[in-house]
DNA sequence: TTGAAAGCGCTAACAA
DNA sequence: TTGTTAGCGCTTTCAA
């Protein structure tokens, strides 16, 4: 059974479809192409050819010959982090309705990985990349910047390479948190944050000491605890605030995972919320609103995100001229139980 | 700013290497892959020449010539589906680690999707094609077949196309959970499956229904209710399942999200999970060890059978010999609260 | 051990 | 309106 194949064994090529519709293979290409002045009679012909042989164009010859290989890569430290799939789907779906196809790359936000994935997508001769990097990501950035491949920061902001970006803006999103927090009572609040090198992470820590200086509260460094975006930090960073002893009647937790890590180390020691602690976290992650307590959380629109980084890079592949654009989305705030603001 | 590019602007392609170190390009061609026989005087000023050009070879061209792009198509239905990451990362981290890309495809599940992406990878001449269906994609599997490219379905066999595959075994499966709700006391166990289409979802009724015959327990049609693997189809189906004032005092869900839907119901009418019924899920999806009460469920080795797929398709690739394989996993029982069983 | 040259499948001048 | 042909960047046969 080989319907697909020409008579010699392998796929049918334009070659193929040429013979058996007894024109030459420009005409063939230009029907595919729909290349303008050819007539209908050859077009139906060569339709007809097509259909005959299963022919399928070669996108590789094709991309070696027009250098555009309607591909692009997509960097990001993990998929399995929560965080991810929707920003990966909103590149996958925007990207496929302009018939791009787009190559997956976990990170794990290793720097090494980094630049190994950006060589080879290189040498993939994909039209543009996307990235999202990991803590410390500003060198994989520079090289990326370095090749004459179009690229778009996402969710990520380098102070020292330059690069066209869509954000949001975390500071705002953060207020927005620590404001609540501060309206329902709260006069002592926790800071438990992530890897402090990020810009996320960075940026949140902003938005919290704004709002305190907003409401003349001050900024108790025995409240303020760093470390990464993962439950078990926000667990153990929880008990080492306990230790303290240092009074508090909120939590700001710099993602949903801290929160969660958060909430279960208070749970342990007795302390419950939101009717002793109250707690925000961030990201709304979708365990954000099955969790018990449900957490009052700040959604970010992950998905638009990723469709707005393909619109940006294939303006940025239309344009030649490299002018650097940013986009920044607004987060809102979505207020459940652990705040104990929902009532 | 144009290190990297050779003379005429664009670049550097293996010519530029050539001309840079004074040889030919089939001697860089041979150093660059590493062919035998080439004087380390002429390896070594051809590496530095690559350094000094930042030579990077062009992959597409590469694949023209050796019909081989070292990419792989993974299509799935929804990156944004819980039980999807896991898997989509072990496909990725076994693709790395052979130095294949893989080009990512979400199909919704929907026929023509698939097969718009199917004709999609043939074109980009992928080696090889992960897939993993929808509800109705035999057709589409049939196209998948008919094409000259190795494939393997990934957690779904078809009954009318044959193609290796990798799955797990939900006959077994849903068999420890069942057995296990019998073995607390149930009787009467509900079964609120998923999308009786899907195979996944046909063996985990077969497992259902095999220990309830090896326990002399009557399958009772009134407590079984077939819809989709969403929380809402397991909320309307546990909603109509009381609606016949039948008695049941356990229930088996197809997957976590029904199982969650069903809690969710039950608890809104005031049902206690699980002092008055007794519930277990499948796939112990990161929320069912988060969510109050904890989900006894099945736990599938995702990762790992994302794995497994490229490696079958790379032994594939090797062998021009198609001989069908099928690689079979064993899932296993994860007992928390949702059960009372865990104490 | 090295180089010259053909050719992978396609597009786009250019010519007719 | 259609065909001939050069050439994209690479690998590989063949000859030297």
């Amino acid at each position: 059974m080989k319907t697909a194949d020409s008579a010699n064994g392998n796929a049918a090529t334009i070659k193929d479809v040429a013979r058996q519709a007894g024109v030459s293979i420009a005409t063939v290409s230009r029907i595919l192409n729909g290349s303008a002045g050819v007539s209908p009679a050859l077009t139906e012909r060569v339709q007809q050819a097509v259909d005959a042989l299963g022919y399928q164009p070669n996108a590789v010859a094709r991309a070696l010959k027009v250098k555009e290989s309607h591909s692009i890569g997509l960097i990001i430290p993990d998929i399995e982090n929560p965080f991810f799939p929707a920003l990966v789907r909103g590149v996958e779906d925007m990207a496929r309705s302009h018939d791009y196809a787009v190559i997956l790359c976990n990170s794990d936000g290793v720097g090494s990985e980094e630049e190994r994935y950006i060589r080879l997508l290189h040498g993939k001769q994909v039209d543009g990349v996307i990235f999202t990097g990991g803590a410390n990501s500003d060198s994989s950035m520079e090289l990326l910047a370095s090749l004459p491949i179009p690229a778009v920061s996402l969710d990520r902001q380098s102070k020292r390479v330059h690069m066209s970006s869509v954000v949001v803006d975390n500071v705002y999103g953060a207020a927005l948190a620590v404001r609540h927090l501060v309206e329902l009572g709260g006069r002592r609040i926790a800071f438990i944050g992530g890897s402090p090198q990020l810009s996320v992470a960075a940026e949140r820590f902003k938005g919290y000491g704004q709002v305190l200086a907003e409401y003349g509260l001050p900024l108790d460094e025995g409240l303020i605890l760093h470390g990464d975006f993962t439950y078990d930090s926000g667990y153990q960073n929880a008990w080492l605030l306990l230790e303290k002893e240092r009074e508090f009647d909120a939590v700001f937790a710099a993602n949903d995972m801290i929160a969660i890590g958060v909430i279960e180390c208070l749970a342990a020691r007795g302390i419950r919320v939101p009717q002793d602690v109250r707690v925000a976290g961030y990201d709304d992650i979708r365990l954000a609103g099955w969790y018990k307590p449900a957490l009052t959380t700040v959604r970010q629109p992950v998905y638009e995100m990723g469709q707005e980084a393909v619109r940006m890079l294939l303006h940025l592949l239309g344009s030649s001229a490299q002018e650097m654009v940013e986009k920044r989305f607004r987060p809102e705030l979505i207020v459940r139980q652990s705040t104990g603001g929902d009532e």
